[in-house]
DNA sequence: GCGACAG
DNA sequence: ATCTTGTCGC
C-alpha cells in the first residue's frame, strides 16, 4: 500500500504516479524476476501528451521496458478535442479492433482511438510509450480486451481496490489516496 | 475570469 | 478519480 502526496494535475500525471510504478517494477525484479513482463500497459498516455511525454513514456525510460499508453479519455492536446467531429468518427468504428488515427494540428499522429471490443461504444486512446510502434500497441491492447478495459489494467484496478477496501475498513494508520 | 484536459 | 441512481443484458 502506498500513499500519494502529489495532487493530480492534468498533464502532470507522471509526477504523481510514476515513482510508485517504478518501485513496483523494481520490487518485482528483486522478488520474482521470472515474472518481469515483456511489455506494460500503462493507465494513462504515452506521446499523446502536452509535451509529448506522458506517464507511459516516463515509466518506459525509467525501467527500460516497452510501455503502451492506454487512456480512457481523450487528453486535449495539439488541437485534439472530444468534439462533434470526433464523436462522429467514433460512431464509424464498427467492430472490436477498429480504430482511427489521432492527428494533431501539427500533422503528427499522436495515437489511435480504438474500439476495444465488439460491444464497446466508448473508445480507448492508445499511444506509444516506449520501445513499441503504434500499430503494435493497438493490436496488443485489442488482444488483451475481454471487456472495454484491457485485462491487465482491469485486474490491477479491481485487485487494488479490493486490497484498499479490506485494508481501510479496519483500524490502522490513516493514508491518503491509493495506487496500483 | 472560469472551465476544460490522462488519473 | 469518487460517488450515486437507474437500466439493460447475460
Amino acid at each position: 500500500m502506498v500513499s500519494l502526496t502529489a495532487p493530480y494535475v492534468s498533464g502532470f500525471l507522471a509526477f504523481r504516479e510514476v515513482p510508485f510504478l517504478v518501485d513496483a517494477v523494481r520490487r518485482l525484479q528483486a522478488k520474482e524476476p521470472g515474472l518481469m513482463p515483456q511489455v506494460i500497459l500503462v493507465d494513462g498516455n504515452g506521446v499523446l501528451h502536452h509535451r509529448g511525454f506522458g506517464v507511459a513514456c516516463h515509466l518506459g525510460v525509467l525501467t527500460g521496458l516497452p510501455c503502451i499508453g492506454v487512456a480512457k479519455k481523450l487528453l486535449h492536446v495539439d488541437g485534439l478535442k472530444n468534439n462533434a467531429l470526433h464523436k462522429e468518427k467514433i460512431q464509424l468504428l464498427q467492430a472490436g479492433g477498429d480504430s482511427f488515427p489521432l492527428t494533431g494540428s501539427s500533422g503528427t499522429v499522436l495515437g489511435m482511438a480504438l474500439r476495444s471490443h465488439d460491444h464497446s461504444t466508448k473508445p480507448l486512446y492508445i499511444s506509444v510509450g516506449h520501445k513499441t510502434g503504434l500499430e503494435t500497441a493497438v493490436r496488443l491492447t485489442h488482444r488483451c480486451c475481454r471487456f472495454r478495459i484491457p485485462e491487465p489494467v482491469r485486474q490491477a484496478d479491481i485487485r487494488s481496490r479490493e486490497h484498499v477496501r479490506k485494508t481501510l475498513e479496519l483500524p490502522g494508520p490513516p493514508a491518503l489516496g491509493r495506487e496500483r
